[in-house]
DNA sequence: CATTATCGCTTAAACGATTAATCAATCTTG
DNA sequence: CAAGATTGATTAATCGTTTAAGCGATAATG
């Protein structure tokens, strides 16, 4: 009539053994014969034992959580790379503790501050732009691009400006409009490189930052590309699909059809990407690599320290990884239109 | 040289007074002398000490973490609900973890069993359309739409179906067609009917709903709101930013001037509803306040649990509570086209 | 056969905080 | 002024788990 919740006390209690070889019986460390194991692991999930997450944290001293930190939540990527990591991180028994930066500057060193004190054992942190994770007491793994310092795991974002610039000069654009928001990142810089990689040297780019557009102009201002297209661009290359969604509306409105006009191009594959009309040609972000490759360097550097101790030299991590993007076509993107028709928007 | 971790025995020790002194004085609970309790305080946080979640956990029996579940993280509206929960929550000394469904059907069950196997003390949860939560063994805040049944917070989404009903009435617009993903949705179901409560007896509505029309035509498919506007009517209301965006971007490909020759809303503000030309007029949703709601009631009907036991009666929570949307008017809606200029689309 | 290993399990000591119970001293009060 | 009330601190038990150390009994070894 008062199922009791399940402790290792009971369990040994209804087996007539001692807690201690209940725990090395579930835990399979110390010695316990074969056929006392199995007996008290059959009791174990008939009684629907869970071992106490306080108790196992005091006396280990590790809490089996890692913490999630990223500069802006707001960020539309937020969702997939917080469900990738939640899914890497509880597939190897670890919970997922939200680190939020309240969009304040020094928000991120707050956060993981909090996160330390709650007693996380590691974090997965996505610094923002510019900012470099510092020697924290735990270890952590950085999601950003491959061309920054120290250990990080990310996407292929170079190679992934590569495949698409190729891809824009094969359907023979040569005057291509690069768009971003701002220089700061590592990963749009990653970007842009590898557009003009993959564009090839006969072509010629010149790039708009947003940022310092809306500075002057206000946000959310126009970015002017109805006069670029006038000027003879024929492409607009830009380093996410939030400002490939932009980009593809002001060209609508102006009358400049797309692709036919002109193509537009975005990155990272979000939502709308697949939902507008047309399509936007992007690369798609395997955020599920890149959170298990975090995740698994992650615990592994947790597993790896000790006993009881922190982090012996802060951050720990597994060796750099890399993960390709996969460009997705869809109809933004088409043949460029001939010198013939360049000038004379109708 | 070696700073040790401060514990409460720590600075006992350095302040000859007992553990449990130290503990009374920074809880403010026992009774201690004004003095001593201000000594105590200042050489805790010169110590920077920070009570261990562990220890305290397994003595008193909250862990001082909620769980947030969601049915889809993909939602494009999580980042902002994550953000506004995780830091109401903070603010009231609790952490937040993440509890993913992983789109799996019953995906919801197994998360909300892993957030009490992790040992929270309660959960924020936005329930999969349609399901109900049934009792778990923990205190529970849903966010839904308050035509559920059971204590939920929500946004009052009826009403700002009615507010976006009445600011199409007022611009003119008879006939209007509304767009939603699903009819099992509570929260589209309300958007739908305040709609046409704001829109007025003299108005024709017609409803499509997208994921029947995607079983036939595939996903991704064209909505067919062309010969909708053919048909005469002047707006197209659609249940989601991501719906609207959709709309205004078929409607654009197709020549159709938004909103000159057919006006577009849509639902939530969501990051690009201000980005995209024209902007997207829809109805915010204030996530910061609902989230406040759910983990104010949450936290309350958590501590108001005696001491040690388990929620006695499942889910305890404070009553309904309803925020109101507010109407954010952009370029996307306009005066209905005159009788004169229908069904002769140019 | 006497001595070690090995096996299988138990004892008991942590981990760090909270809190009821206790106790000595001081303060009220009739 | 003696008996009780109050104050300010301490003692010790407790939460549930892990794990080093201990201890008979059986098996291996010379």
């Amino acid at each position: 009539m008062k199922p009791e919740k399940p402790k290792l006390a009971l369990l040994a209690g209804a087996l007539g053994v001692s807690v201690a070889t209940v725990s090395n019986a579930l835990s399979g460390k110390g010695r316990v014969s074969p056929e006392l194991a199995e007996r008290i692991r059959a009791k174990a999930d008939m009684l629907g034992y869970v071992p106490s997450v306080a108790g196992r944290a005091l006396r280990t001293g590790r809490s089996g959580v890692i913490g999630l930190v990223l500069p802006d939540i707001g960020n539309p990527l937020f969702p997939q790379i917080a469900q990738a990591i939640e899914q890497a991180a509880s597939m190897r028994g670890y919970g997922v503790l939200i680190g939020d930066s309240r969009g304040e500057v020094d928000g991120q060193t707050q956060a993981i501050a909090r996160l330390i004190d709650r007693g996380v054992d590691g974090m997965v942190v996505i610094p923002r732009r510019g900012t470099r994770v510092s020697d924290i007491g735990c270890p952590v793994a950085v999601i950003d691009s491959p061309s920054t310092p120290g250990n990080t795991v990310s996407a292929d974002h170079w190679d992934g400006g590569r495949q698409m610039g190729a891809h824009l000069a094969s359907l023979g654009h040569r005057r291509v409009l690069l768009v971003g928001t701002s220089p700061l990142s590592n990963v749009q810089a990653d970007r842009i490189g590898g557009l003009k990689e993959g564009l090839g040297d006969g072509s010629i780019t010149e790039t708009v930052w947003i940022e310092k557009l809306e500075a002057n102009l206000g946000p959310g201002c126009p970015l002017g590309l109805v006069a670029r297209v006038a000027q003879g661009f024929t492409a607009i290359a830009t380093l996410s699909d939030l400002t490939a969604l932009r980009a593809l509306t002001e060209l609508q409105v102006a009358g400049i059809a797309v692709p036919a006009a002109a193509s537009v191009t975005g990155f990272d594959d979000l939502v709308w990407a697949s939902v507008v009309t047309p399509g936007i040609t992007t690369m798609r972000l395997n955020a599920t690599e890149v959170a298990q490759l975090a995740v698994t360097a992650l615990t592994q550097a947790i597993e790896a320290i000790p006993r009881g101790e922190l982090s012996p030299l802060g951050t720990v991590m597994a060796a750099r990884e890399c993960v390709p993007m996969q460009l997705v076509i869809r109809q933004s993107s088409g043949p460029a239109v001939q010198p013939s028709d360049q000038g004379q928007p109708s």
